[in-house]
DNA sequence: TAGATTGTTAATCGATTAACAATC
DNA sequence: TAGATTGTTAATCGATTAACAATC
């Protein structure tokens, strides 16, 4: 009950197709890669502090795992440690850039832009972590031509256009659940290949695109799983 | 890479402290919790199309999953459907809001009402499936006072009165993530029993408190995982 | 009865944990 | 060398899947 915990997934195995293959990056449990952005996190915390050298035990305290977990993770990208000594604080968080596909700038469309994408395009973390918005779509005639975090909001019928034109890799969807299905098959079909959602809704894609869901009513829901047995009420 | 997924923890098993005991709702393992609140938003969905009755097959397509996981899930409820003829939207419907607690409205402080707790306080779904939101606190003296979501914003000096004043057993924080642990600290002391944390950093609680954590970024990084084997970018 | 569908069992799979040999 | 800390192995644990007997 007192964890941190990063993010479940029915997730195929992160197997590597890619051609020549990056020596240590191949055959990341999923489990694994959604914890490399909590390492990520910390080590960039230490860069600031100007530490140099670290150890799994101070890394794994950092972001909320036990040493044993985070030395296991950290085997399956390759030996970045040196024994006796630690993990070079630079040199580790590179090499997670790496296997994490950070070294290059992913761009970012967000469809739907109401109090939720409105918050989620003004997002400064998302550009101190390496993405850039570059799209803002949405349906309601109101807010197209509206500039939000300097873009120009665009209507649905550009959606394919504002994918393909900046080469967007990457969808957000935060519209209402009800358009999410067609706004995630539009996104599909302009070229996107992940897609994060917050709308309540089950989505459906091809094998090819990686799908990752946020639905914050259904966190505060199973917070009130284990709250009901701790305030007697609601049984 | 083409199935919704639930939320991963690290939790403690759900076991049942409760002085009786509801029958079926003990030892529900953490992975089935995370799966109920995308089950209940299947069947709430049927009963507004007027659907009395569902199968296994039909409510797992809804849900993103697969009917031998549902069942299975189900399965630690309780025994809930008839062979041979399915489950009773309804009646379902009902003993999965029992387990997850939702029979008794559970109260909501969020701090932090920058942008994303701004869109929180805003967002209608929680009234929709029974959380009400009964606070917000800023530290913002410009935005102290103010009102949003139909609430006046408070300044941090009265968190605590907040939270006890109005019997919250849930906070939600929307701050930096530099103050995110000492406003972590303050919402147990004022007796929450659930933490949903958007801020980019570890927090640490209580073995009494869950908590539960959202990081946008992060999840852009996993999904830019997979990216990099698609668009061949990155490595 | 015959057909349908649940609830459960058993097998598989993946993730976590703990301990320690390797080695700096 | 002695102490420290990694990387790996093996054991445990939990979650998923598939098959089917129970039963409506």
């Amino acid at each position: 009950m007192d964890t941190q915990r990063g993010v479940p997934r029915t997730h195929a195995r992160a197997t590597e197709p890619g051609a020549t293959g990056r020596a240590g990056a191949r055959d990341v449990p999923t489990a694994t890669v959604a914890r490399l952005p909590g390492y990520l996190r910390v080590l960039n915390g230490l860069t600031a502090d100007g530490v140099v050298t670290t150890s799994s035990e101070e890394l794994a305290a950092g972001a909320g795992v036990t040493s044993a977990q985070l030395r296991k993770d950290l085997s399956f990208l390759g030996s970045y440690g040196r024994r006796g000594v630690g993990y070079d604080v630079l040199h580790l968080s590179e090499q997670i850039s790496v296997v994490l596909g950070l070294t290059t700038q992913r761009r970012v469309v967000i469809v739907g832009i109401g109090n939720l994408g409105h918050a989620l395009a003004s997002y400064s973390v998302f550009a101190e972590r390496g993405f850039a918005v570059v799209g803002l779509v949405d349906a309601d005639p109101a807010l197209v031509g509206t500039t939000v975090g300097g873009l120009m909001v665009q209507p649905p019928a550009s959606l394919h256009d504002v994918v393909s034109g900046a080469d967007a890799t990457i969808g957000i969807i935060a519209t209402p659940a009800a358009v999410a299905q067609d706004v995630c098959d539009e996104l599909v079909a302009a070229g996107v290949v992940g897609i994060l959602t917050f709308a309540p809704r089950a989505l459906r894609v091809p094998a090819h695109v990686d799908l990752r869901a946020v639905d914050v009513a259904s966190e505060l829901q199973i917070l009130a799983f284990h709250d009901r047995r701790r305030t007697g009420t609601g049984a």
